[in-house]
DNA sequence: CAAACTCCCGGAAACGTTTACAGCAATCAG
DNA sequence: CTGATTGCTGTAAACGTTTCCGGGAGTTTG
């Protein structure tokens, strides 16, 4: 009796309140010398034995409660397991981490019930601030960002007057810069391999390729244009599907992981690239180097986005009175072997000998 | 003067008490009501509307300081975009997410330092639990698992009687799996493309490599083990090395993104796959699916280990008593094209004419 | 030597919730 | 008609921190 047991919290863990009575002096005492400022240097040995005796560790809950921040930012994205949102999380983890906060990743499926339902949490305040790169935007969705009771930045296209801060690239002249630099090439049947139309990405992608087209006086053969979603998978089934009724000399995918897919249906159906066709994705992951051959890919500065988007959004939690930004990154295209001028990389791809040296097992 | 100004919180947003007031009831009923627990029909009225009014939304942190709970779990891994923390992260995001939680995910660069750092961070109680999957372990960062005070459920290798919840595969049979396969294809002269050795995954495989070998009654030809780490560019570039002194028929890699690299490599330096060279990756990702031709790899269940670790943790938080359990996912081996018994996937490798049809570019 | 200043300390009030407890009215059983 | 039960309600005490504020001791200045 006596002490109450106010001396540690619910579950046996030493509090500052266990600190300051073993060290002999107040909590605030205690606080202050814990959080190192001021603090008498016989005060200071006392509290710092004590807490070290006790093993005592801060609850960063009841600091936060206090302070009203949390030293968390979040980051949703739509799929965790693309390459490129993995290059955009890197970078924003470097600069988040530099301002000694951390990084939470939330994957939204795309669904975006699921990202309003993300940004109703946040409202709960349990992040400092939040980057969002969603890739269908509706109006609730739109209002749910303004009106977010924490700081937001969104990486991606968005209404021209929202007034939410805003890191952007231009994917649809990213779309022009792979269809330009296939015809220079001199390909003209030029395929486009695209993630839903109505996703804002999927709609920029199809209106750059059928501009370019335009731009070039080429008549957009619809066999010619396929659609699935930003999959590896939808891609490879997209590509076969295009396959079975045309007859491309050049691919233009919407993203690394839809070319991937690509590469490997056009491989499988007997197709030589670049030489038979060639390719070109976008994003320009380190997937598209991994590739054999490596593909060609439309730069989205996927990381240089992430980095200014984390920048912007700390600059805002700073001062949350800075009128909204909006910065773009402009795209740019590495060409690679899948779309090389030359017409394969033929010494690479050794062919298989006429008659294989091993027994066959079927027939 | 007067309400003292407690009816809104710092920032202007309102609080409990704001409703509270509004709808001219006592906090306690209003929370009560806001919980749904209690309340009259009329009292349950004038708080909603309260509420619906002001746009109330509860803090979370508040909320968090008294129930000693904060929904979040966290999950450590050493490298976001290695596919196999992907397949995991989704596993368990799976699970956590079912069981109203949220995953906030940490890369830690496999330094040790990084994930020591991040335990203790935990100490600060911002999670309710913990997943962690080191590729190293010393004595310390061991003691601060032990000593953590929030649940910690670690994926992978751990001295066997440390008193901590594990999950667990048995790589070093794994790569038994693989070698196995390959004698019985025929292969003697077998490489094997490892992480670095002072990781406890690249141990185990290395010893496996070489038990699998002893088994088959083959010597080990340390002319055909290379090392580098578990990276694409790391893989393909000790692949490299290893060609430039070395003639193997087979290759095992320690994970799928070396295996991609040393693909690359093999393709690059002109031997045929699998043909010449046959070739077994790692982890069974998605990535192995994606290359072209498809690699064998050893399933290790990543998305099976993360689910068990997930529902381990959820077991513990909610009883901290249970006693440390383990439990051990067996690897299977996933036979594809870069290992099949066939001697090539030759029609699709078709030869680049001998007369290229286009002007060459250079000479 | 008095006044002003500097340090350091402890008490107590926040931060925004949930919840134990007690009071009170209304209903019910006897 | 009285006593017990029920159902709501409000007061206040947590949760673990930080921090404002006033007071006391010691030091400098005029």
């Amino acid at each position: 009796m006596g002490r109450k047991r106010l001396q540690e919290s619910a579950d046996g863990r030493p509090t500052v309140h266990t600190v300051a009575a073993r060290a002999g002096v107040s909590i605030a005492s205690a606080s202050r010398v814990l959080n190192g400022v001021g603090g008498s240097p016989e005060t200071v040995r006392k509290v710092r034995e004590a807490a070290a005796e006790v093993g005592y560790v801060p609850n960063a809950i009841a600091r936060s409660l206090q302070s009203q921040r949390t030293g968390l930012i979040a980051l949703a994205v739509e799929d965790i397991g693309n390459p490129v949102y993995v290059e955009m999380m890197r970078a924003i983890e470097e600069v988040v981490a530099a301002s000694g906060r951390q990084l939470l990743v939330h994957a939204t499926g795309g669904q975006i019930a699921n990202e309003t339902a993300l940004l109703r949490r946040l409202a709960h305040r349990y992040v400092d601030g939040m980057i969002v790169s969603p890739i269908r935007v509706t109006d609730d969705h739109l209002a749910a960002l303004v009106d977010s009771p924490v700081p937001v930045v969104v990486i991606g296209q968005l209404g021209a007057d929202a007034p939410v801060d805003n890191v952007r690239t231009d994917s649809r002249t990213g779309v022009c810069l792979a269809v330009d630099h296939l015809v220079a090439a001199g390909r003209r049947r030029i395929g486009f391999v695209n993630g839903p139309l109505d996703t804002v990405p999927g709609a920029a992608r199809d209106a750059g390729f059928r501009a370019a087209l335009a731009a070039h006086g080429i008549e957009v053969d619809e066999r010619l244009v396929e659609v699935g979603d930003f999959q590896y998978a939808a891609g490879r089934a997209a590509t076969e599907r295009l396959l079975a009724r045309a007859r491309p000399d050049a691919l233009v995918c919407a993203n690394d992981l839809i070319a991937v897919g690509a590469l490997h249906a056009l491989l499988a159906a007997g197709h030589r690239v670049p030489s038979d066709v060639a390719l070109v994705g976008m994003d320009d992951t380190e997937l598209a180097r991994m590739m054999f051959p490596q593909l060609s890919s439309v730069s989205l500065g996927s990381a240089e986005r992430g980095r200014r988007a984390a920048e912007l959004l700390l600059q805002r939690i700073a001062d949350p009175t800075l009128p909204p930004r909006r910065e773009q990154v402009p795209p740019s295209l590495a060409v690679r072997a899948s779309s090389a001028a030359v017409p394969d990389v033929s010494p690479l791809f050794v062919p298989a000998p006429a008659a294989p040296p091993t027994p066959e097992v079927t027939a």
